[in-house]
DNA sequence: GACATGACGTAAT
DNA sequence: TATTACGCCATGT
């Protein structure tokens, strides 16, 4: 099931992932693996999605948006749970910059956020 | 403490 | 490049 985002609060291992995602500036984005591997967890990347798929529904300002698959990019889970959501986040994307193909993939070559690096 | 679930990743085909 | 199989880590029951 889906935890309760309200009580990560603790020193769980989430609030990590969220640390992570914060620092994403805007026009970038970054895969799960990477903020798993940013947050400690290079292993735990199904985690970094738990999190943020909490965060959409406790109204959490975290930019989960910019957080994609390696090869699922944007149309990944979120149709799951929110198909138009993931139009609408396609077009985020791209206000911001980023290319997103007809598939919903995104170049993380050139979109890759490449953090330790500044 | 053990089993089941999950916005995923990597390797193999 | 797409699909299939397996694995890893944290949370819930």
């Amino acid at each position: 099931m889906k935890p309760d985002v309200t009580q990560t609060s603790g020193p769980s291992g989430w609030e990590a992932f969220y640390r992570i995602v914060r620092r994403i500036p805007r026009g970038k984005v970054v895969t799960y693996a990477q903020v798993a591997l940013l947050a400690g967890r290079p292993r735990a990347a199904r985690h970094v999605g738990f999190a943020l798929a909490a965060l959409r529904g406790s109204g959490t300002r975290v930019p989960w948006q910019r957080v994609l698959g390696k090869r699922s990019a944007v149309t990944a889970g979120i149709s799951i749970l929110d198909p138009m959501g993931a139009a609408a986040q396609r077009d985020l994307l791209e206000r911001e910059g980023v290319r997103v193909d007809e598939r919903g993939r995104v170049s993380l070559v050139d979109h890759g956020w490449r953090p330790r690096r500044r």
